[in-house]
DNA sequence: TCATCAATTCTTGTATACAAAAATCTTGAC
DNA sequence: GTCAAGATTTTTGTATACAAGAATTGATGA
């Protein structure tokens, strides 16, 4: 576990943030000049993040003119919520004859708390749950590869998933979901779990123009 | 279509191309000063290059000592190679409802440009091939995302798919499980699409054997 | 002979300087 | 008043300078 991390890093999260919050608007130049005055350090650190940002698919590169924030719109949004259903489903599938006990046992736990959180209306604690069952599922594929590609898509998406699950009767329905694909993944079922995972994670129906919805606030 | 290309860009290519075609060992340190100097170029491009060589996990960062190329070992390629089965089974089940009549000929006539090369027992062209027909696929899933995802990781794989295609009997086994790939999808039967595909890209059988064979030269 | 620790050298990370391309402003013609 | 072309300013991309941490070397003592 290195937790040094070099001030680039630091600076590139910080930012990766910011974009994130909405301190951003889609198509705003990301200043290396004013960015650098603001952290109160060289261009040199700035130009490290600011790479990290365009790799990680949150800016765009434009050579000898800058770069600049690139935030997802209607279809790449269901574009990604369709691909990360599509790598759960797979996570599922390969979980579901690899899982461990102790994996089988975090999940159920990990459930309980998330209804806990439900009925206190805890949504910051749902949040961190639901996340945890999910990667509690990549983790259970016994491939660290999909696991570390997963939690990267996850991590991408998680500030939208956020405003879905605000949507109201949208949890309880969510946490029967979550049941499903504990059972799957018990039986051991992998097609199952592909499934449940899938239908879990996709945007369809009212969802859709709830996640439209979001986007214009 | 931006084909202009800054100079750390540039390096950053030829770099992995360099890490790629085994001109460095897993470990050995991508030396800043000696990469700028037989580049011809400063260490600030190099730096460049070497962080993207980093995202793209072909080499590995310590803070304060440098980076070090990270070459997959077995375990890393059946990980890998796993998960780009699930994706391309991911591809092939969406592309199963939603590619085009062209997108269908394509497939079929890159199949037959396929089939040409065996015969003239031209590996160059067969590979190239061979990636049209995977690509085409994942252009099928009209999700450009996922389209994008895959790419990226067919990339990071392509010198190892080499190395396995190069074996007795493989290529023409390879055919008829692209011509099964075209079936399903003509068909429109995504599932069917799905398994096809996964079962062509997995490593498995015999195929571990040579993997691991590959690697020791 | 081996281990230890200080001095030195090397390397990375950051700041600054400079060159070239892009953007902006100014001026002039119509 | 508008447009165009040249001059000026900004901004990026690259080179160089410098500071601090890491590695290495060598001297000293057991």
């Amino acid at each position: 576990m290195e937790t040094e991390l070099t001030r680039g890093e630091k600076i590139a999260e910080t930012l990766e943030q910011l974009v994130f919050s909405g301190d951003y608007k889609d198509g705003d130049r990301l200043d290396e000049i004013k960015l650098a005055e603001s952290f109160a350090v060289s261009r040199t650190p700035i130009r490290e993040a600011l790479q990290r940002l365009v790799l990680s698919g949150f800016a765009e590169q434009i050579p000898r003119r800058g770069v600049f924030v690139r935030l997802p719109g209607p279809v790449d949004l269901m574009e990604m919520f369709e691909t990360m259903a599509e790598i759960e489903a797979a996570c599922g599938r390969l979980a579901a004859s690899r899982i461990s006990d102790e994996g089988l046992a975090l999940l159920e736990a990990t459930n309980e708390r998330c209804q806990d959180a439900i009925a206190r209306q805890d949504l910051e604690t749902y949040y961190a749950e639901n996340e945890i069952f999910h990667q509690t599922i990549y983790r259970g594929t016994a491939n660290s590869f999909l696991e570390k590609e997963a939690r990267r898509l996850q991590n991408r998406l998680k500030p939208y998933r956020r405003t879905q699950l605000r949507f109201r009767g949208r949890m309880p329905q969510s946490m029967a979901e979550h049941e499903l694909i504990v059972a799957a993944l018990q039986k051991g079922d992998g097609e199952a779990a592909a499934r449940a995972l899938r239908d879990h994670v996709a945007v369809q129906g009212e969802k859709f123009q709830q996640l439209i919805a979001s986007l214009n606030s």
